[in-house]
DNA sequence: GCCAACGTTGGC
DNA sequence: GCCAACGTTGGC
């Protein structure tokens, strides 16, 4: 099994919302970045993710979400109403992928990226910190178990 | 709202 | 295939 971290803006989907939704299951859509798809589409179903939450007023670690469904085309690149429409996505060789994620839990607090950093030398290479602004990114087994130790 | 850090695009 | 220009992300 393999370990992930995904961001959303809590303001557009947060982990309340994720637990809110019907079978609490939401269809993840709209990466538009290389390398995130390469990790969406590496992703196995029962993958266990962070689910992070950025550009808010305490970004971090809110809760923990699984992988339902794996790597499919992601719809909105054919919507042309859609923000994520790709005019160039061939048809018969989409290129953006989807997965669906499912609520497992919050966290019983919001590990913070502050904390994060404050303990980066115990988490060793952490991609959160240094591959830009990657929105979907792989965690080590012992990252996870080091950072749900601070829950 | 600013801006640093990246990723992507496109001219050459 | 280089690299400048441009766009986006996301912390602050």
């Amino acid at each position: 099994m393999n370990y992930w971290l995904m961001k959303s803006e809590p303001d557009e989907f947060g982990i309340h919302d994720l637990r809110d939704r019907p079978r609490q299951t939401e269809m993840w859509d709209g990466v538009r970045n290389y390398s995130a798809r390469n990790h969406l589409r590496a992703m196995r179903k029962g993958d266990l993710a962070f689910f992070y939450h950025s550009s808010c007023e305490i970004p971090g670690i809110a809760g923990i979400c699984e992988i339902a469904r794996e790597a499919y085309p992601d719809p909105r690149q054919f919507e042309k109403a859609s923000n994520y429409f790709d005019a160039a996505s061939p048809k018969d060789n989409p290129r953006w992928s989807a997965v669906d994620v499912k609520f497992v839990r919050e966290l019983k607090r919001v590990i913070t990226l502050q904390e994060l950093r404050d303990n980066a030398s115990r988490l060793g290479d952490f991609p959160l910190f240094k591959r830009g602004r990657l929105s979907v990114l792989p965690v080590t087994a012992a990252q996870w178990r080091e950072i749900l130790s601070r829950e």
